[in-house]
DNA sequence: GTCTATAAATGGATAGAC
DNA sequence: GTCTATCCATTTATAGAC
Protein backbone atom coordinates (compact mmCIF):
# COMPACT_ATOMS: atom_id res chain seq x y z
CA UNK A 1 0.00 0.00 0.00
CA UNK A 2 1.46 3.61 -0.95
CA UNK A 3 2.17 6.23 1.89
CA UNK A 4 -0.32 8.96 2.47
CA UNK A 5 0.34 10.54 5.16
CA UNK A 6 0.12 14.64 5.84
CA UNK A 7 3.37 15.61 4.97
CA UNK A 8 4.74 16.39 1.52
CA UNK A 9 0.97 14.64 0.37
CA UNK A 10 0.87 13.98 -3.72
CA UNK A 11 -1.82 16.91 -3.96
CA UNK A 12 -4.58 14.10 -4.37
CA UNK A 13 -7.24 16.82 -5.27
CA UNK A 14 -10.86 16.49 -6.20
CA UNK A 15 -11.50 12.43 -5.32
CA UNK A 16 -14.11 12.15 -3.06
CA UNK A 17 -13.84 8.57 -2.29
CA UNK A 18 -9.88 8.51 -1.59
CA UNK A 19 -10.34 12.08 0.28
CA UNK A 20 -13.19 10.19 2.39
CA UNK A 21 -11.03 6.73 2.90
CA UNK A 22 -8.07 9.14 3.97
CA UNK A 23 -10.24 10.28 6.63
CA UNK A 24 -11.44 7.16 7.77
CA UNK A 25 -8.44 6.29 8.25
CA UNK A 26 -6.88 9.29 10.32
CA UNK A 27 -9.50 8.75 12.24
CA UNK A 28 -9.48 5.21 13.09
CA UNK A 29 -5.67 5.77 14.15
CA UNK A 30 -6.75 8.86 16.35
CA UNK A 31 -9.33 7.05 17.80
CA UNK A 32 -7.57 4.22 18.58
CA UNK A 33 -4.73 6.05 20.24
CA UNK A 34 -6.79 8.92 21.95
CA UNK A 35 -9.89 7.66 22.55
CA UNK A 36 -13.52 9.49 21.61
CA UNK A 37 -12.92 13.17 23.72
CA UNK A 38 -9.45 13.59 22.55
CA UNK A 39 -9.93 12.90 19.40
CA UNK A 40 -10.16 16.18 17.75
CA UNK A 41 -11.71 16.88 14.49
CA UNK A 42 -9.02 19.21 13.76
CA UNK A 43 -6.09 16.71 14.18
CA UNK A 44 -8.20 13.66 12.56
CA UNK A 45 -8.80 16.27 9.23
CA UNK A 46 -4.82 17.39 9.33
CA UNK A 47 -3.84 13.74 9.33
CA UNK A 48 -5.74 13.21 6.25
CA UNK A 49 -4.40 16.58 4.85
CA UNK A 50 -7.73 18.22 4.67
CA UNK A 51 -9.50 20.53 7.14
CA UNK A 52 -11.79 20.08 9.44
CA UNK A 53 -14.71 21.60 7.72
CA UNK A 54 -14.40 19.08 4.68
CA UNK A 55 -14.75 16.20 7.34
CA UNK A 56 -18.21 17.93 8.99
CA UNK A 57 -19.18 18.08 5.44
CA UNK A 58 -18.47 14.19 4.58
CA UNK A 59 -20.06 12.56 7.96
CA UNK A 60 -22.06 15.50 9.02
CA UNK A 61 -20.82 15.33 13.11
CA UNK A 62 -17.67 14.17 14.77
CA UNK A 63 -20.41 11.48 16.09
CA UNK A 64 -20.89 10.42 12.83
CA UNK A 65 -17.58 9.77 11.81
CA UNK A 66 -16.33 7.80 14.45
CA UNK A 67 -19.81 5.69 14.33
CA UNK A 68 -18.12 4.71 10.64
CA UNK A 69 -14.73 4.15 12.26
CA UNK A 70 -15.99 1.48 14.94
CA UNK A 71 -18.68 -0.34 12.82
CA UNK A 72 -15.79 -1.60 10.69
CA UNK A 73 -13.15 -1.41 12.45
CA UNK A 74 -14.61 -4.61 14.67
CA UNK A 75 -14.00 -7.42 12.47
CA UNK A 76 -11.95 -9.87 14.14
CA UNK A 77 -12.66 -12.81 11.79
CA UNK A 78 -8.93 -12.64 10.19
CA UNK A 79 -8.01 -13.85 13.94
CA UNK A 80 -9.10 -17.26 13.32
CA UNK A 81 -8.52 -18.39 9.53
CA UNK A 82 -6.60 -21.61 9.34
CA UNK A 83 -6.13 -24.63 12.01
CA UNK A 84 -7.74 -24.33 15.32
CA UNK A 85 -4.85 -26.60 16.67
CA UNK A 86 -2.86 -24.24 18.99
CA UNK A 87 -5.21 -21.27 18.82
CA UNK A 88 -4.04 -20.49 22.25
CA UNK A 89 -0.61 -20.20 21.07
CA UNK A 90 -1.53 -18.35 17.64
CA UNK A 91 -3.75 -15.35 19.57
CA UNK A 92 -1.34 -15.28 22.29
CA UNK A 93 1.30 -14.26 19.66
CA UNK A 94 -0.82 -12.18 17.72
CA UNK A 95 -2.07 -10.17 20.95
CA UNK A 96 1.89 -9.67 21.82
CA UNK A 97 3.70 -8.66 18.69
CA UNK A 98 0.95 -6.86 18.03
CA UNK A 99 -0.65 -8.22 14.87
CA UNK A 100 0.81 -6.59 11.97
CA UNK A 101 -0.31 -8.69 9.72
CA UNK A 102 -3.94 -8.00 10.04
CA UNK A 103 -5.77 -4.97 8.01
CA UNK A 104 -5.53 -2.38 10.68
CA UNK A 105 -3.58 -4.46 13.13
CA UNK A 106 -5.59 -6.90 15.87
CA UNK A 107 -4.04 -3.82 18.00
CA UNK A 108 -6.86 -1.37 16.97
CA UNK A 109 -9.98 -2.73 17.49
CA UNK A 110 -8.85 -3.73 21.21
CA UNK A 111 -7.43 -0.11 21.90
CA UNK A 112 -10.47 1.71 20.51
CA UNK A 113 -12.76 -0.60 22.36
CA UNK A 114 -10.64 0.44 25.61
CA UNK A 115 -10.36 4.28 24.48
CA UNK A 116 -14.31 4.54 24.06
CA UNK A 117 -15.20 2.65 27.28
CA UNK A 118 -16.02 6.20 28.36
CA UNK A 119 -18.53 6.66 25.85
CA UNK A 120 -21.88 4.70 25.89
CA UNK A 121 -22.99 5.30 22.64
CA UNK A 122 -19.85 3.27 21.56
CA UNK A 123 -19.71 0.85 24.10
CA UNK A 124 -23.79 -0.49 22.62
CA UNK A 125 -22.39 -0.71 19.33
CA UNK A 126 -19.29 -3.00 20.64
CA UNK A 127 -21.75 -5.08 22.22
CA UNK A 128 -24.04 -5.59 19.69
CA UNK A 129 -21.21 -6.51 17.22
CA UNK A 130 -19.45 -8.73 19.46
CA UNK A 131 -22.86 -11.07 20.61
CA UNK A 132 -23.76 -10.86 16.90
CA UNK A 133 -20.85 -12.11 15.22
CA UNK A 134 -17.51 -11.63 16.67
CA UNK A 135 -17.89 -13.89 19.99
CA UNK A 136 -20.01 -16.34 17.82
CA UNK A 137 -17.53 -17.03 15.29
CA UNK A 138 -15.20 -17.54 18.34
CA UNK A 139 -16.92 -19.90 20.17
CA UNK A 140 -17.50 -21.83 16.66
CA UNK A 141 -13.79 -22.14 16.82
CA UNK A 142 -13.29 -22.79 20.37
CA UNK A 143 -15.98 -25.70 20.39
CA UNK A 144 -16.68 -28.12 23.32
CA UNK A 145 -19.62 -27.22 26.45
CA UNK A 146 -20.42 -23.21 27.16
CA UNK A 147 -18.30 -22.49 24.34
CA UNK A 148 -20.33 -18.78 24.28
CA UNK A 149 -19.01 -18.45 28.15
CA UNK A 150 -15.61 -19.55 27.73
CA UNK A 151 -15.21 -17.50 23.99
CA UNK A 152 -15.98 -14.14 26.05
CA UNK A 153 -13.30 -15.52 28.63
CA UNK A 154 -10.34 -15.51 25.96
CA UNK A 155 -11.58 -12.11 24.53
CA UNK A 156 -11.68 -10.58 28.68
CA UNK A 157 -7.60 -12.19 28.10
CA UNK A 158 -6.48 -11.19 25.56
CA UNK A 159 -8.40 -7.36 25.89
CA UNK A 160 -6.71 -7.29 29.73
CA UNK A 161 -3.52 -7.95 28.36
CA UNK A 162 -3.22 -5.81 25.67
CA UNK A 163 -4.25 -3.10 27.83
CA UNK A 164 -0.95 -4.01 30.55
CA UNK A 165 0.99 -4.74 26.88
CA UNK A 166 0.29 -1.77 25.06
CA UNK A 167 -1.23 0.76 27.38
CA UNK A 168 -0.32 0.90 30.94
CA UNK A 169 3.01 -0.53 30.19
CA UNK A 170 4.19 -1.54 33.47
CA UNK A 171 7.92 -2.40 33.85
CA UNK A 172 7.23 -5.87 34.64
CA UNK A 173 6.02 -6.26 30.67
CA UNK A 174 8.39 -3.27 29.39
CA UNK A 175 11.56 -5.94 30.46
CA UNK A 176 10.10 -9.12 30.04
CA UNK A 177 10.80 -11.51 26.56
CA UNK A 178 8.05 -11.57 23.98
CA UNK A 179 8.43 -14.88 24.30
CA UNK A 180 8.11 -15.46 28.11
CA UNK A 181 4.62 -13.09 28.09
CA UNK A 182 3.68 -15.61 24.76
CA UNK A 183 4.28 -18.94 27.05
CA UNK A 184 2.11 -17.16 29.60
CA UNK A 185 -0.41 -15.84 28.10
CA UNK A 186 -1.43 -18.94 26.02
CA UNK A 187 -0.94 -20.77 28.72
CA UNK A 188 -3.90 -18.56 30.02
CA UNK A 189 -5.58 -18.82 27.34
CA UNK A 190 -5.43 -22.55 27.13
CA UNK A 191 -7.13 -22.33 30.17
CA UNK A 192 -10.42 -21.37 28.59
CA UNK A 193 -9.76 -23.06 25.32
CA UNK A 194 -9.02 -26.36 26.71
CA UNK B 1 -22.84 6.70 57.29
CA UNK B 2 -24.85 9.50 56.67
CA UNK B 3 -26.23 10.56 53.42
CA UNK B 4 -24.55 13.53 51.69
CA UNK B 5 -25.94 14.16 48.58
CA UNK B 6 -26.67 17.20 46.23
CA UNK B 7 -30.56 17.25 46.52
CA UNK B 8 -31.45 18.96 50.31
CA UNK B 9 -28.46 18.57 51.18
CA UNK B 10 -27.87 19.38 55.41
CA UNK B 11 -26.26 22.36 54.98
CA UNK B 12 -22.87 21.59 56.14
CA UNK B 13 -21.30 24.92 56.62
CA UNK B 14 -17.97 25.85 56.68
CA UNK B 15 -16.18 22.21 57.58
CA UNK B 16 -13.70 21.94 55.08
CA UNK B 17 -12.58 18.59 55.86
CA UNK B 18 -16.08 17.21 55.20
CA UNK B 19 -16.32 19.24 52.27
CA UNK B 20 -13.25 18.13 51.03
CA UNK B 21 -14.24 14.73 51.57
CA UNK B 22 -17.53 15.12 49.58
CA UNK B 23 -15.64 16.48 46.85
CA UNK B 24 -13.37 13.52 46.57
CA UNK B 25 -16.22 11.30 46.62
CA UNK B 26 -17.74 13.14 44.23
CA UNK B 27 -15.16 13.09 41.82
CA UNK B 28 -14.54 9.10 42.19
CA UNK B 29 -17.68 8.42 41.26
CA UNK B 30 -17.62 10.78 37.94
CA UNK B 31 -14.29 9.77 36.96
CA UNK B 32 -15.52 5.81 37.52
CA UNK B 33 -18.55 6.47 34.96
CA UNK B 34 -17.39 9.06 32.91
CA UNK B 35 -13.40 9.39 32.61
CA UNK B 36 -11.27 12.05 32.67
CA UNK B 37 -12.21 14.43 30.15
CA UNK B 38 -15.87 13.93 30.64
CA UNK B 39 -15.38 14.37 34.21
CA UNK B 40 -15.82 17.80 34.66
CA UNK B 41 -14.96 20.15 37.89
CA UNK B 42 -18.26 21.96 37.69
CA UNK B 43 -20.16 18.74 37.81
CA UNK B 44 -18.23 17.62 40.77
CA UNK B 45 -18.38 20.71 42.45
CA UNK B 46 -22.16 20.31 41.91
CA UNK B 47 -22.64 16.79 43.32
CA UNK B 48 -20.20 18.00 46.14
CA UNK B 49 -22.91 20.61 47.11
CA UNK B 50 -20.20 23.00 45.99
CA UNK B 51 -18.49 25.49 43.62
CA UNK B 52 -15.94 24.49 41.21
CA UNK B 53 -13.90 27.50 42.31
CA UNK B 54 -13.75 25.59 45.82
CA UNK B 55 -12.37 22.29 44.56
CA UNK B 56 -9.89 24.44 42.38
CA UNK B 57 -8.79 26.19 46.07
CA UNK B 58 -8.56 23.09 47.43
CA UNK B 59 -6.86 20.78 44.69
CA UNK B 60 -5.08 23.28 42.98
CA UNK B 61 -6.40 22.34 39.34
CA UNK B 62 -8.12 19.20 37.90
CA UNK B 63 -5.35 17.21 37.72
CA UNK B 64 -4.93 17.77 40.88
CA UNK B 65 -7.78 16.76 42.70
CA UNK B 66 -8.06 13.34 39.79
CA UNK B 67 -4.55 12.73 41.18
CA UNK B 68 -5.34 12.25 44.66
CA UNK B 69 -8.25 10.51 43.57
CA UNK B 70 -6.58 7.89 41.51
CA UNK B 71 -4.19 7.67 44.42
CA UNK B 72 -6.45 6.40 47.02
CA UNK B 73 -8.39 4.17 44.75
CA UNK B 74 -5.96 2.08 43.38
CA UNK B 75 -5.02 0.65 47.21
CA UNK B 76 -5.66 -3.04 46.60
CA UNK B 77 -4.10 -4.28 49.34
CA UNK B 78 -7.26 -5.64 50.71
CA UNK B 79 -7.24 -8.32 47.65
CA UNK B 80 -4.33 -10.10 49.67
CA UNK B 81 -5.08 -9.96 52.92
CA UNK B 82 -5.34 -13.33 54.45
CA UNK B 83 -3.64 -16.84 52.57
CA UNK B 84 -2.23 -16.88 49.87
CA UNK B 85 -3.46 -20.86 49.26
CA UNK B 86 -6.26 -20.57 46.63
CA UNK B 87 -5.11 -17.18 45.94
CA UNK B 88 -7.27 -17.49 42.24
CA UNK B 89 -9.95 -18.45 43.65
CA UNK B 90 -10.13 -15.30 46.10
CA UNK B 91 -9.36 -13.16 43.22
CA UNK B 92 -11.85 -14.36 40.66
CA UNK B 93 -14.32 -14.43 43.51
CA UNK B 94 -13.84 -10.68 44.53
CA UNK B 95 -14.27 -9.36 40.78
CA UNK B 96 -17.15 -11.74 39.71
CA UNK B 97 -19.32 -10.58 42.73
CA UNK B 98 -18.10 -6.62 42.86
CA UNK B 99 -16.04 -6.98 45.76
CA UNK B 100 -18.63 -5.03 48.28
CA UNK B 101 -16.41 -5.69 51.05
CA UNK B 102 -13.80 -3.35 50.19
CA UNK B 103 -13.68 0.13 50.81
CA UNK B 104 -14.44 1.82 47.88
CA UNK B 105 -15.44 -2.11 46.07
CA UNK B 106 -12.91 -3.62 43.38
CA UNK B 107 -14.80 -2.42 40.58
CA UNK B 108 -14.18 1.43 41.34
CA UNK B 109 -10.36 1.39 40.76
CA UNK B 110 -10.93 -0.71 37.19
CA UNK B 111 -13.27 1.11 36.28
CA UNK B 112 -10.88 4.14 37.10
CA UNK B 113 -8.52 2.72 34.94
CA UNK B 114 -10.98 1.61 31.90
CA UNK B 115 -12.27 5.15 31.25
CA UNK B 116 -9.25 6.98 32.18
CA UNK B 117 -7.19 4.72 29.53
CA UNK B 118 -7.23 7.73 27.00
CA UNK B 119 -5.59 10.24 29.65
CA UNK B 120 -1.87 10.09 29.29
CA UNK B 121 -1.59 11.91 32.46
CA UNK B 122 -4.18 9.24 34.01
CA UNK B 123 -2.22 6.28 32.43
CA UNK B 124 1.14 7.92 34.03
CA UNK B 125 -0.72 8.16 37.50
CA UNK B 126 -1.87 4.57 37.06
CA UNK B 127 1.63 3.39 36.09
CA UNK B 128 3.62 4.70 38.40
CA UNK B 129 1.08 3.55 41.36
CA UNK B 130 1.33 0.13 39.83
CA UNK B 131 4.97 -0.10 39.69
CA UNK B 132 5.53 1.38 42.93
CA UNK B 133 2.92 -0.48 45.13
CA UNK B 134 0.12 -2.55 43.82
CA UNK B 135 2.38 -5.00 41.67
CA UNK B 136 5.32 -5.55 43.45
CA UNK B 137 2.44 -6.37 46.51
CA UNK B 138 0.90 -8.66 44.08
CA UNK B 139 4.52 -10.24 43.23
CA UNK B 140 5.16 -10.67 46.66
CA UNK B 141 2.47 -12.91 47.62
CA UNK B 142 2.71 -14.99 44.07
CA UNK B 143 6.83 -15.83 44.95
CA UNK B 144 8.33 -17.95 42.78
CA UNK B 145 10.48 -17.00 39.53
CA UNK B 146 9.55 -14.77 37.45
CA UNK B 147 6.88 -13.26 40.08
CA UNK B 148 6.85 -9.70 38.55
CA UNK B 149 5.59 -11.00 35.13
CA UNK B 150 3.58 -13.10 36.27
CA UNK B 151 1.91 -10.44 38.61
CA UNK B 152 0.94 -8.57 35.75
CA UNK B 153 -0.33 -11.45 33.82
CA UNK B 154 -2.57 -11.66 37.00
CA UNK B 155 -3.87 -8.05 36.81
CA UNK B 156 -4.29 -8.12 33.20
CA UNK B 157 -6.16 -11.16 33.74
CA UNK B 158 -8.46 -9.36 36.73
CA UNK B 159 -8.82 -6.21 34.08
CA UNK B 160 -9.81 -7.27 30.93
CA UNK B 161 -12.59 -9.60 32.99
CA UNK B 162 -13.95 -6.57 34.85
CA UNK B 163 -14.59 -5.38 31.17
CA UNK B 164 -16.48 -7.33 29.98
CA UNK B 165 -18.43 -8.81 32.86
CA UNK B 166 -19.40 -5.00 34.23
CA UNK B 167 -18.81 -2.87 31.05
CA UNK B 168 -19.64 -4.46 27.57
CA UNK B 169 -21.41 -7.33 29.64
CA UNK B 170 -21.68 -9.67 26.43
CA UNK B 171 -24.76 -12.15 26.37
CA UNK B 172 -23.01 -14.67 27.38
CA UNK B 173 -21.87 -13.53 30.77
CA UNK B 174 -24.83 -11.75 31.61
CA UNK B 175 -26.44 -16.05 31.10
CA UNK B 176 -23.69 -17.66 32.84
CA UNK B 177 -23.97 -18.04 36.65
CA UNK B 178 -21.50 -16.54 39.17
CA UNK B 179 -20.11 -19.59 39.58
CA UNK B 180 -19.45 -21.00 36.15
CA UNK B 181 -17.74 -17.47 35.77
CA UNK B 182 -15.44 -17.97 39.39
CA UNK B 183 -14.53 -21.65 38.03
CA UNK B 184 -13.32 -20.26 34.57
CA UNK B 185 -11.22 -17.49 35.66
CA UNK B 186 -9.90 -19.22 38.80
CA UNK B 187 -8.53 -21.85 36.63
CA UNK B 188 -7.23 -19.38 33.85
CA UNK B 189 -5.28 -17.36 37.14
CA UNK B 190 -4.24 -20.26 38.42
CA UNK B 191 -2.05 -20.52 35.31
CA UNK B 192 -0.18 -17.54 36.00
CA UNK B 193 0.03 -17.91 40.00
CA UNK B 194 1.25 -20.97 39.32
C1' DG C 1 -14.35 19.84 -3.51
C1' DT C 2 -11.77 22.47 -0.47
C1' DC C 3 -10.27 26.46 1.93
C1' DT C 4 -10.31 30.85 5.25
C1' DA C 5 -12.46 33.15 8.70
C1' DT C 6 -15.37 33.28 12.34
C1' DA C 7 -19.26 32.34 15.23
C1' DA C 8 -20.84 29.83 19.33
C1' DA C 9 -20.21 26.95 23.09
C1' DT C 10 -17.74 24.59 26.43
C1' DG C 11 -14.91 24.14 30.45
C1' DG C 12 -10.84 25.12 33.40
C1' DA C 13 -8.88 28.61 36.19
C1' DT C 14 -8.70 33.14 38.93
C1' DA C 15 -9.93 37.53 41.60
C1' DG C 16 -12.22 39.43 44.97
C1' DA C 17 -16.46 40.01 47.93
C1' DC C 18 -18.70 38.20 52.00
C1' DG D 1 -14.68 28.65 54.02
C1' DT D 2 -17.40 29.52 50.25
C1' DC D 3 -19.57 32.03 46.53
C1' DT D 4 -20.24 35.22 42.30
C1' DA D 5 -18.48 36.92 38.36
C1' DT D 6 -15.20 36.83 34.90
C1' DC D 7 -11.34 35.63 32.03
C1' DC D 8 -9.23 32.81 28.79
C1' DA D 9 -8.04 28.70 26.03
C1' DT D 10 -9.86 25.22 23.40
C1' DT D 11 -12.80 23.15 20.01
C1' DT D 12 -16.99 22.19 17.42
C1' DA D 13 -19.55 23.92 13.78
C1' DT D 14 -20.93 27.17 10.08
C1' DA D 15 -20.78 30.72 6.32
C1' DG D 16 -19.13 32.00 2.30
C1' DA D 17 -15.22 32.61 -1.06
C1' DC D 18 -12.57 30.22 -4.66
Amino acid sequence: MPERRASARPKRKRDAAATREAILEAATRRLATQGYERAGVREVAADAGVTAALVNRYFGSKEGLFAEVIARALDMGHLLRDGRANLADQLARVVVYGGEDAPDGVLTPLLLLLHSAAEPRAIELFRRDLDRTQLRLLAEHIGGDDAAVRAAMVLAQLTGFAILHHVLRPEAFADARGEKLVALLSKSLAACIG
